[in-house]
DNA sequence: GCCAACGTTGGC
DNA sequence: GCCAACGTTGGC
């Protein structure tokens, strides 16, 4: 089992959706070290969820990948914004999952907590100008993120 | 709102 | 294949 960030800017896609929504397809992704990581993802691997664009930025709960390897719809929608007219059914350039709601922090995790926990070499989303909206956690942040995260809920 | 740090595009 | 120009992300 392996875990993830998924980055979203809440006024776009907030945990609070996935809680509403339950599921969701992690789409409109259109960046290749991204989609890379979204191709490797399993069914049962968890993915820490992190809202960007707001203040404070934050870890602020956990999502399950319940589903990989699906089509982004996205991808053959004229109308989206994330159309891409190269992707055909057979030859999709898109990949990615389905994610379920696990569960929304108590205390969400800041990015100035986050950085004070973590090297930019063990954590990249605390990399100064990092931008890259998918990417793994090795398990010694993750277990470390989980810990922080259930202590606080004391 | 600013701007650093990218990723992408396209001319050559 | 190089790289300048441009566009985007996202912290501050």
């Amino acid at each position: 089992m392996n875990y993830w960030l998924l980055k979203s800017e809440p006024n776009d896609y907030s945990i609070n959706d996935l809680e509403r929504e339950k599921t969701v397809i992690w789409d409109g992704v259109r960046n290749y070290q991204a989609r890379n990581f979204l191709r490797e993802m399993q069914p049962s691997d968890v993915a820490f969820f992190y809202h960007s664009n707001v203040k404070p930025p934050a870890i602020v709960g956990l999502a399950r990948i319940i589903e990989s390897q699906i089509a982004d719809p996205t991808q053959f929608a004229p109308k989206s914004k994330y159309y891409d007219p190269k992707a055909t059914a057979d030859q999709p350039r898109w990949q990615t999952v389905r994610v379920e709601f696990l569960e929304k922090f108590k205390e969400t995790l800041s990015l100035p907590q986050l950085k004070a926990m973590f090297s930019p070499e063990e954590f990249a989303v605390v990399k100064k100008g990092n931008r890259l909206s998918v990417m793994p956690v090795i398990p010694e942040v993750a277990q470390r993120i989980l810990q922080t995260s259930s202590m606080m809920l004391k």
